[in-house]
DNA sequence: ATATTAAAAGACCTTTTGGTATTTTAATAA
DNA sequence: TTATTAAAATACCAAAAGGTCTTTTAATAT
């Protein structure tokens, strides 16, 4: 569905706002281990996702990687947007540019539905709304 | 949605079977430049279609791009997977293996329906049906 | 036979994606 | 103030995706 970077930071971002939740702010190492991603590819995704203002991060002892409480819930497709565009969920399945309602593609009629079903997805999850889901239980996120 | 040889491999395909129905048997140079596809790149395609079993050819003078009109219709979902794999439609959002019905990730639940949707939408369409279409006009397939 | 046509084969090349490793900077505790 | 800790920055590296180009092979028309 989403390409390797989008995926691990997801999962990654899931896995710092459960744990902020328990009052606990892991680094990479811990993040990278947790949710079965490469290390330094952890690490170097992680830092991206600070400097695009999603995630917070402080150096030194006892730093690591957190979330700004004070701003609204953060959408999956706000992620995936900044990642990997929109292709996964706007594009035509033919990969034409010109197709839209008014000119389709032989496809454009049946693919409409599932297009929209994947945009509502990501844009009414949140990554703290499915950390509090895999705080419940029941879910996975890795190991 | 797809990738790019997906792509130009299932306009490629529609084209042809298009314009077997009116009895022409296209060659490279034109598939390419009705599809608005990179020329060398299609041809490298179509080739590896043919290699794959999916679509025949002759070369030299007349020669071109034809199906095998004793075989039964090609299932997009045949074509996608032999390209690309099953990653699209078949994948967990957040890219678990161990992702599934007795241990899901937090979108699992919500992901499923879309994944059977595309499933299904590319198991139903074929190649022929989209050719179908096309010729009763409407759609577009490039240009 | 041979010239022409067009696909097949295969050698490259570029960009993107995925990943690794090292050095630098900042925070903190002793 | 100096170790220590951990993220930031940066420099690489490998594989895959996307794309180009040339040579070879096969079909056909003359």
């Amino acid at each position: 569905m989403f390409n390797k970077e989008t995926e691990y930071a997801l999962r990654g971002l899931v896995y710092v706002q459960f744990q902020q939740m328990l009052g606990h702010k892991p680094g990479i190492v811990e993040v990278a281990r947790e949710i079965e991603a490469p290390l330094f590819y952890t690490g170097k995704i992680l830092q991206r996702l600070v400097k695009m203002g999603f995630l917070m991060s402080t150096k030194g002892k006892g730093g690591g990687f957190y979330f700004d409480t004070t701003k609204p819930d953060l959408p999956l497709k706000t992620v995936v947007q900044a990642i990997e565009g929109d292709k996964t969920y706007a594009g035509c399945g033919f990969g034409l540019k010109e197709c839209g309602d008014e000119n389709p593609c032989p496809l454009h009629e049946q693919f409409a539905p599932i297009r929209a079903a994947i945009s509502k997805l990501i844009g009414q999850n949140t990554v703290q709304s499915l950390a509090r889901d895999f705080r419940k239980g029941g879910t996975i996120l890795g190991l």
